[in-house]
DNA sequence: TAGTCGTGGTA
DNA sequence: TTACCAAGACT
């Protein structure tokens, strides 16, 4: 869970996670849907099914148990070099090193590395310097939690509290005062603009449901069905587009929902399906306990709101 | 190597 | 308002 997401946010969905699935064995033994519904707004939804299929390896290969050894875990799926290093550290004390984006930030103001943090090149001088600090180090569960917490807290990206930081003596930027902008940023791919035709259902207290495409964007989760394309259709192109659609009652409104990488453009429609569309029909106030994006939590209340006005 | 995969906080 | 980033991994 606490991969590219703060531990602040984790810790809202942590403990029911772990009174549901307590072991390897028990979400070996869940379906991914039941997974994916205790993930519901932390994103990055592939984590969850990587984790379970991490769990029935464990299952298969090693009774149960996680393994031990860095190069035993980094071969569960979901689990890189990162994860293996914190696991190995933090939960069985071996002297394996990590580095994440606060490491990263922490290393490079102490040697003054005017650099990106990406790429072949630092992933070696960063990976090498954390792994001679683990085995210098008295517990190196102890130094890793304490690398990663001093970037979260003192040593942020920007406005960092080097007052605080007990490692200001020692730091190469704090004494060239290059602090804002040491590490050099990571250069973002533009934000793409997508078209979701979102054709909502709602049949007394029922909306008509369906599994996403195994690949891509909120993939294998409940939504209603959504017509994806790079621009507006005619409500005839949409009804060409699903047949299974008996007709299109009324556009009802457009939102946009940001993601990392895309601009969503969500368009919402009110239909109804034909008897035989393979939509399956879910509450709409049990929706949030389900297995779908907070864009389809979104298009609900956009859809419900409309519907009273 | 560069793109993909979510959501929310911050300045 | 926008850009950046978060206890990364995989293709």
């Amino acid at each position: 869970m606490l991969q590219q997401t703060q531990a602040s946010r984790v810790a809202e969905k942590f403990p029911a996670f772990l009174r549901r699935f307590p072991n390897p064995k028990r979400l070996a033994e869940s379906t991914e849907l039941s997974v994916l519904s205790l993930w519901q707004g932390l994103g990055y939804y592939r984590r969850a099914k990587n984790l379970r299929a991490a769990a029935q390896m464990m299952v298969a290969q090693y009774g149960g148990r996680v393994p031990r050894s860095v190069q035993e875990l980094q071969a569960l799926p979901g689990i890189g070099r990162y994860s293996a290093g914190a696991i190995a550290s933090i939960a069985f004390g071996q002297a394996a090193p990590i580095v994440d984006g606060n490491v990263a930030r922490v290393l490079s103001r102490i040697a003054d590395r005017r650099e990106t943090t990406k790429g072949t090149i630092a992933d070696e001088w960063l990976w090498s310097t954390a792994q001679k600090l683990a085995l210098a180090a008295k517990s190196p569960a102890v130094l890793n939690e304490a690398m990663m917490e001093l970037g979260a807290t003192v040593c942020t990206p920007r406005a960092p509290r080097c007052g605080e930081c007990p490692l200001q003596r020692r730091c190469g930027s704090f004494k060239a005062n290059s602090q804002e902008f040491v590490p050099l940023s990571n250069s973002a791919a533009p934000r793409k603009t997508v078209v979701h035709h979102a054709c909502v259902e709602i049949r007394g207290s029922k909306i008509g449901v369906e599994t996403r495409p195994a690949t891509g964007l909120w993939s294998g989760m409940l939504s209603p069905p959504v017509v994806e394309s790079s621009s507006v259709y005619s409500t005839a192109k949409l009804l060409r587009e699903r047949p299974d659609i008996k007709r299109i009652k009324k556009f009802q409104r457009e939102f946009e929902f940001l993601t990392t990488h895309r601009t969503v453009r969500i368009r919402v429609y009110q239909v109804e399906f034909d008897s035989g569309a393979k939509v399956r029909w879910v509450d709409v106030a049990k929706l949030n306990k389900l297995a779908v994006s907070n864009a389809v939590l979104r298009i609900v209340k956009a859809a419900l709101q409309n519907m009273q006005a």
